[in-house]
Order: C-alpha cells, then sequence, then structure tokens
DNA sequence: CAAAATAGTGAGCATGACTCACGGTGTGGT
DNA sequence: ACCACACCGTGAGTCATGCTCACTATTTTG
C-alpha cells in the first residue's frame, strides 16, 4: 500500500533532520560557537546593530536568554555592548572585527556545503526534489504546525 | 547562475530542519516528554527491556546521561526499573503500561503526519522529492558528515 | 583467588531555555 | 510638571541535556 512509502519518506526527512542538525552542531564547535549563538550573529548580519529585546523578539526567545547568548558571545569577542544612542534603557548588539569576519566565513562555508550536496546531482533530479520540498514546506508552514504530533524523532 | 538555486535549496532544507524539530518538541512537550527521553522510549520499542549500559550504546550518550534520563522516565511514570535475572549489577529498564501506550500513540501520531505531508501530493513529484532526498542522505553519510563547514543552521 | 573490567550513580560543570523580581529609564495622561 | 505605567536589561533560581571524575558493587579473567 501506499501509505508506507509515505512513512518512509517520514522517516528519511527525519535523518536528514538528525544529520543536518549534528553537522551542524560540529561545525560551529569547531569555531567556538553553538547554534544559538549563531542565530544571534546572522540576525545580526541582516540587521546591523540591534537592540537586545529585537533580538529577542528575532529569535523568538526571552530577553533573558539573549542577555546570557550576549554574554557569551562578548566573552569570546564575537560581538560588544553598545549604549543606544538614544534610549539609555537599551543597549546595541554589535559585530567585532573578528565576529564580522567569522560570519563571512560561515557564509562561505555554505556555499560550499551546497555545492557538496547538489553540485553532481542532474538537474532533474534537483528540479524534483525541490518542488516536492517545497510543497512540504507549505504544508508544514500553513498548518500552523501546531496540530500534527509527528511524535518521535527518528 | 546554478549556484544561487543550491544556496535557495540549502535554505529550504535548513528551514525544514527547523520546522521539523520546532514541531516535534511541541508535540512531545504536550505529551509530557522531551526529544532525548523519546529517543530512549523508542530504543525500548524497538529492543524491550534493556540495560542502561545498552540503552548508552543505542543512543549514543554517556551512562550517567542514561541515568538522568531514566530517572525522569520513572518520576513521571512511563518506564520502571528491573533488577536484571543474572546481571546484579545491571538494572533492565521496561515500560509501564502507561509508556507503552504513550508510544503506541506516538506511532500512530507519526503515520498521521506522514499522510498529512503527503496524501494530496501527485505520485510523480512524491517520487522525484524521494529519489532526490535519498541522494543527498547519501552524500551526508557517505562524506562523514565531519568536513564540510554549513556553518549556519538557518 | 587476586586483579581487572563492568554497571550504575553521586557530585560537579556548561549550555540554553524558562520565570519572577527588580532597578533604571522613557512616555503619556491629567 | 508630575506620577503612574510601560519597557529594557539583568540577577536569581529552575529544568533538561550533555560531559567527566570518583566511587561502590559486582562479575570476569588470568
Amino acid at each position: 500500500m501506499i501509505g508506507d512509502r509515505h512513512i518512509a519518506a517520514l522517516d528519511q526527512i527525519l535523518e536528514l533532520v538528525v544529520l543536518v542538525n549534528d553537522d551542524m552542531t560540529r561545525s560551529l564547535a569547531r569555531a567556538g560557537l553553538t547554534v544559538s549563538r549563531t542565530h544571534l550573529l546572522w540576525e545580526l548580519r541582516r540587521h546591523g546593530p540591534t537592540t537586545q529585546r529585537d533580538l529577542a523578539a528575532a529569535l523568538k526567545v526571552s530577553a533573558r536568554t539573549v542577555t546570557g547568548l550576549v554574554d557569551g558571545l562578548e566573552t569570546t569577542g564575537f560581538v560588544s555592548r553598545q549604549p543606544h544612542p538614544t534610549d539609555r534603557r537599551a543597549t546595541l548588539v554589535t559585530f567585532t572585527e573578528r565576529g564580522r569576519q567569522t560570519v563571512e566565513a560561515m557564509e562561505h562555508g555554505q556555499q560550499e556545503f551546497a555545492h557538496l550536496l547538489f553540485a553532481e546531482m542532474p538537474a532533474e533530479r534537483f528540479d524534483g526534489f525541490t518542488a516536492g520540498l517545497g510543497e512540504i514546506l507549505d504544508r508544514l508552514r500553513g498548518i500552523g504546525l501546531a496540530q500534527s504530533q509527528p511524535g518521535d524523532d527518528r
């Protein structure tokens, strides 16, 4: 029956999630980073100097969590805290030179990773994959994600 | 150029990872579970009553970590510790009735989730997707996963 | 039978997430 | 102009997950 093939495909997706997660975590550890702290650096990359409050909203975590992430990134020299020019309550988080260079190196590494995954794939298969993936993403986003219960993770 | 399409596809994959992770975590929280504890339950489901040492090997974590996971699952009533019949050093971790029912419910939920993702997808697109996904998984597994540097996670 | 290996756990550490409470600052209503 | 309220960041404390080191109890091995 068809159902079995669907379950097998879901198992493949779950394996992909695990492999990609593990790979990212290892790569980031080599660079002296964690996944959460990297999220924060990417937000800085997108939006430039940002208050901790805005970072909390963008990363969907509490303000207290951002304090901890910035503490860590400041200790290891990737970002620095600057007073906000007009609001003395707020602090602006900005890249240090080292932080900026690290993020640029990560962007380059990401391109290499994409090349590694797709470079030798026939165009037809690549297109078929992205078409299916796009549809799956639409459903995941659309269903609100809150009702379904995959119940497991591999 | 083609490279841009590859990067876009990688971004899709990273979004998928995030969405699936978040959805799983939420679903499990509703059931009173966490990802790691669920891994342990699935191992019990596959292999029946198991020593903590074997669970540690299966889950690729330290023995000490298994102690903590079993502590939590025992407190919330999903598993119980039984003395090993022949080795008085070891303990066998077994399902409680509640634990067994919970895992069966999760399996059912996973089937619903697969149905939700794939049910209305044309067979041709489904096949194209799984073909591409299979090739990507082969590369991820094969490359050892340790050399590449995606550097980012969304 | 003594020495070495194994099974589980206590203690202690780090990360990342949360809440609650609190001090300092900005803003709006009267 | 002022006071009450809202907002920003952080200290303190909690929980889950991982780790190592040290220890006891037991089994296996030489």
